[in-house]
DNA sequence: CATCCGATTTCCT
DNA sequence: GGAAATCGGATGG
């Protein structure tokens, strides 16, 4: 199972993201296989990326070298965690949304007390929480192999398994950023999040 | 299945 | 100052 390394991350997000389906990820004492990720293309060219209106503080470690973590925080109580891609600057990433936890249970299961084993990291929320990466993850070099570090599949994943349709929650001026096929998953994977469209904002 | 609402940051106005 | 947020758990039909 080879580790996954930075060249890996420095390509186009579009390429880098269904090749994470089946990978695994590994922090805190829990690993998990990914089932189901989005991708976020660069400032300026995807509206439903964090990065589209450019450089902010919350934002930076996008602009910066590929295979980092982006960790965000959102409503109010949810971590989200994101993988940064290529080519540097510009700023796109992959959005961890779901998995299957293959290692660590014992650890997983006191982190989400009350949930069944499917839930655990049905979402992208509950896959930070199982994981345990949070502020302090942010901008954390995935590549490194310390703290947190990913492997490729033993055996290739099929691509017949691959299915593509629209990011859940993302929507935006315009409209058709909510039709983007950018959303990855494995068929057949309970552990993939339920679909929920993304709620049309008003201009005020 | 649909709706509601939490609890806080971030960034735009 | 205030709306929106890459969501999730609870509750009601």
């Amino acid at each position: 199972m080879p580790r996954l390394t930075r060249d890996f991350f420095d390509r186009d997000v579009l390429d880098v993201a269904p090749e994470l389906l089946g990978v695994t990820l590994t922090h805190g004492g829990v690993t998990l296989r990914l089932t189901e990720v989005e991708a976020y293309a660069g400032s300026g060219v995807d509206p439903g990326s964090h990065a589209f209106r450019g450089r902010t503080p919350r934002v930076e470690v996008m602009f910066g070298p590929p295979g980092h973590l982006y960790v965000y925080f959102t409503y109010g109580m949810h971590w989200c965690a994101n993988l940064v891609c290529g080519p540097q600057g510009q700023a796109s990433a992959v959005l961890l949304r779901a998995g299957e936890v293959v290692d660590g249970r014992e650890v997983a299961a006191a982190r989400r007390p009350g949930a069944s084993e499917r839930d655990w990291a049905r979402g992208p929320a509950r896959l930070t929480r199982t994981l345990a990466l949070g502020r302090a993850e942010n901008g954390l070099d995935a590549c490194a192999g310390e703290a947190a570090h990913l492997d490729a599949p033993a055996a290739p994943v099929a691509a017949e398994r691959i299915r593509t349709g629209p990011r859940v929650g993302v929507s935006g001026p315009g409209g058709d950023v909510a039709t983007y096929p950018w959303r990855f998953w494995l068929d057949g994977e309970p552990t993939v999040s339920p679909y929920r469209p993304g709620v049309v904002r008003r201009r005020s």
